[in-house]
DNA sequence: GCTCAGTATTGACGAGTGTCAATGTCTCGC
DNA sequence: GCGAGACATTGACACTCGTCAATACTGAGC
């Protein structure tokens, strides 16, 4: 199994059946200190698709206000006005954060209710961690 | 100004003339507590600037490599063979991570080597840390 | 100066992505 | 049941990006 350095320790890898590969906290660290070997192209896409999910600046301002409001959760309706953008722009970005794991979807009555998930969020900071 | 949290605390804003807005290791905090404010649309992109540089697979093994190989620094004939794809593209990606700063790049006789800059991969790494 | 090897640049192409208008779906209150 | 509001989905468009072939650049050795 190729015991490498990894980033968080939760490490629950059996999570959901319905997503194949989506180790919440489970993430190869990137950049480890001279000894350790290099990304494999699996763990590299891997790192790389829940990378994509936040290097969009639209995502991270809705990350952000999600992390910002009380108990870190808000539903669209707040987050609409602010950012500037239509409603189903909205929408799918807060799917493509959801897909990456970085966020939880409730579904309040006719609200929708996304809360942070910090485990997953913390996991890619530690993925990044420099070396030594 | 806006004293917002933020990671690193080098803050050497004033680098390069040539670069404008590039600050090595000034990057505003994403996911901050509660009580913090949420990212503003300049602070989003620079942001998302440098993640976008590290959100692909191929940029990822190229700088996980120069990580551990020894002295991290390596030259683009030490990579081109192992990732496997042509040498123009492994130079464009090393461009690439350059002027996100993540690379640093010298060039000594025919060859051009590049060394990690781990103060700015530490800044991104926590300007994504979670809150609490 | 000339040749050669290591890199960088240019141009082009296909794939992926962010955005919106229009539409669909679901829940609540009447 | 019905209309209204909140959110998701679909389709279309412009734009960006990763890749390679071809070419240009640069430093070393003869």
């Amino acid at each position: 199994m190729t015991t490498t350095t990894r980033a968080g320790g939760g490490a629950q890898a059996d999570a959901q059946p319905a997503r194949p590969e989506l180790p919440l906290t489970d993430l190869t660290v990137c950049c480890a200190p001279e000894s350790g070997s290099a990304l494999s192209s699996e763990e590299a896409e891997q790192l790389a698709a829940v990378l994509k999910a936040v290097a969009e600046p639209t995502r991270l301002r809705l990350l952000s206000m999600v992390a910002a409001s009380a108990g870190q959760e808000a539903c669209v309706c707040d987050l609409t006005e602010p950012v500037g953008l239509s409603q189903p722009t909205i929408s799918h970005h807060m799917k493509v954060l959801v897909d990456a794991g970085l966020l939880e979807r409730e579904k309040r009555g006719v609200w929708a209710y996304y809360r942070l998930v910090p485990e997953r969020l913390g996991a890619v900071a530690a993925a990044l961690s420099p070396p030594a």
